[in-house]
DNA sequence: GTATCTGCAAATTCTTTGCAATGTC
DNA sequence: GACATTGCAAAGAATTTGCAGATAC
């Protein structure tokens, strides 16, 4: 399963006459065992102690390619930290926003996309993909703000 | 006009205890002069040569106020920075980005509010607000690659 | 008068980059 | 063996903060 992933990597530095080192394989590895998306810090502090240092340089660096070979995706959620998820077994998906704890939970909407669709020609413009954030209170803090 | 605002914000920081200062009068009476969104060195550079000269910290400073005050609304486009805009005659609306020449185009389109609501409805979540970001090419970018 | 504000420069946070040593094909 | 890649530490970009003097109420 993750070797599929490694293969497509392998293609996709082929084709761009990039190398496919033992820290890039290291990276996706880590990558797809994880279910729940991750910021580039979460990845160098899990990739330590693995069988292969890692600097966050390196860490960065690949990041940007995984990105570009499509095998992840890269999403801004708060204000600063870009965090990214692997797409295996993943479709397209947004994202409820706690304002209250951060929390954030995936929803999967699949009208969005005929909105989009219809937003577009409207204004002549093509999509290639989206994101779209709610902002909210969470079950867990509607919970905790009752008396 | 500007008035109205400007003693909204007054009211607001009265609430807060806090000081309806020169420089803060000078910040909100430029914002309302724009007509687009801006970033915070945008704001300075402007305000440079005008009747008070205020500071990049002050900036940044009133800008989380007038955000609180619900005055202005700030989005994050980009990567990087953070854009501002005041709501003058400006309902909510959501932005089309081009990939290509980064420009960014304003939509509105009521229906989402719908589709915003029936999301939570489902997870239980309570939307305050949302951003809706369609990323693509725009039409002056579709003729330009066209042969 | 007193507590908030301001400007400055230094600190922070996340990310990118230059360079010499290293590794891949 | 050539050229991409790495790690490091330094640079960069946007924003925040600590502090001493200035200002609103």
């Amino acid at each position: 399963m993750v070797e599929d992933f490694k293969e497509k990597f392998r293609e996709f530095l082929e084709t761009e006459d990039l190398k496919f080192t033992s820290e890039r394989e290291a990276i996706l590895e880590k990558i797809f065992s994880i279910h729940y998306h991750f910021d580039a810090d979460d990845l160098v502090f899990m990739l330590r102690g693995g069988k292969k240092r890692v600097s966050k340089a390196t860490v960065y660096r690949t990041l940007d390619l995984l990105v570009k070979s499509n095998l992840i995706i890269e999403h801004q959620l708060g204000d600063k930290k870009k965090i990214y998820e692997h797409v295996l077994g993943h479709s397209h998906h947004d994202h409820l926003i706690c304002l209250y704890c951060s929390k954030t939970i995936e929803f999967d909407e699949p009208m969005i996309e005929d909105f989009q669709d219809r937003v577009c020609e409207k204004l002549k413009f093509i999509p290639e993909r989206h994101s779209l954030k709610i902002f909210g209170k969470c079950q867990f803090c509607q919970k905790k703000s009752k008396p």
